[in-house]
DNA sequence: TGTACATCAGTGAACGCGCGTTCACTGATGTAC
DNA sequence: TGTACATCAGTGAACGCGCGTTCACTGATGTAC
């Protein structure tokens, strides 16, 4: 049997992935402190030692979301030179982050919890947006362009999520992609000649 | 002074708009039955009468949310015939709404709370869909066209609401509109000749 | 017009629940000498 | 290497809270005759 030490050793950590747990099962809505603490076998004021309170630690998981969040761009774009296409593939990765972990995608976007003067959280915000200016950047594009790509991005993974792209849900993946790349494609600069 | 008679004569109707204001000062996660029927000067218990439980409640406010969100666009789009025109100023709606009423377009697009069975909504979702399908025919478009000015109107609704086209919030409202019409535009199909 | 009665729309007390937070505590760890 | 002590990271009991829902009830309204 597991021994259980009094300390546990990396709480902090393991109370980090409890959260992303309960935020995968119950969502925002349904988030609890005590439950968390539960799901890290730990008693459920344990938590307060490493993040304050749930509002700490809800902060702490929208700043690791953030990382998540990048890096499913990242994954979808590794290998891609052409501009246009890392684009097109970051808006693509942006919907595998959101199908993947929506409760963290609302965390991040959507939610009011985490507490936005956070300088981690800041930070980690902040890399993901520069990370879109960097694409568009690489395009020639203006601050229009930026707007338009992420909000395109951003509106076919928040829709699929609220279950309104109903006819793209019934999609075979590859035609699901297409369908993507299509949207995605009206959205990008003119190509430089 | 009041009279305040047993029966309140129209207390759905008053409930309906109760839960509205509770919307907008607790939002989403800080509405509860109790409040509400408190708002309405009711006892706690009246409101099951009319709404069954508090998803009945949410769900008959996502209803009514829909019909506004329609009337938002509506507004816009009044004596407008050039179907560019009116496509690009649905959009501009679309994000009126959002700002107005925050917490309701969160309830209709991204909560999980009301019951997306319920035929009256379900028909109130789907008038504000065809609506949208309908400027998109007038245009010639097709489907990824009705998806990318859908996303793209969503995508700034709901990153504005988010609070995170900081550029943008920091824009006279002249300024605000041009840039909303600018990544619109992106995002019509290609004018016919 | 009056009366009996069913139905409807409210009341208010009570229930049980899970929650976040606080607090005194204790066991484990690390550090100074 | 040993010892004293401070600090840290946990525990578990307790607190007060607001919540949704249920229930027996009561006052008002509407309808049949």
């Amino acid at each position: 049997m597991d021994d259980k030490p009094y300390h546990h050793g990396d709480l902090r950590t393991a109370l980090l992935a409890a959260g992303e747990a309960e935020l995968a099962e119950r969502g925002i809505e349904g988030f609890s402190l005590r439950s968390v603490a539960k799901r890290a076998g730990v008693s459920h004021a344990a938590p307060a030692h490493h993040f304050g309170d749930v509002g700490g630690l809800l902060t702490a998981l929208a700043t690791e979301g953030f990382l998540h969040f990048q890096a499913a761009m990242d994954a979808r774009e590794a290998g891609a030179i052409d501009p246009r296409e890392r684009a097109v593939r970051a808006g693509l990765g942006y919907l595998d982050f959101a199908t993947a972990r929506p409760a963290l995608f609302r965390l991040i976007f959507s939610s009011a919890k985490p507490d936005t003067a956070n300088p981690a959280l800041q930070v980690a915000a902040e890399a993901a947006y520069l990370h879109l200016v960097g694409l568009v950047n690489a395009m020639g594009g203006d601050e229009a362009d930026i707007i338009a790509l992420w909000a395109a991005s951003h509106g076919i993974a928040d829709l699929a999520l609220g279950g309104k792209l109903r006819m793209m849900h019934h999609m075979p993946e590859p035609a699901r992609e297409a369908m993507v790349r299509a949207v995605l494609t009206r959205v990008l600069p003119k190509a430089s000649p």
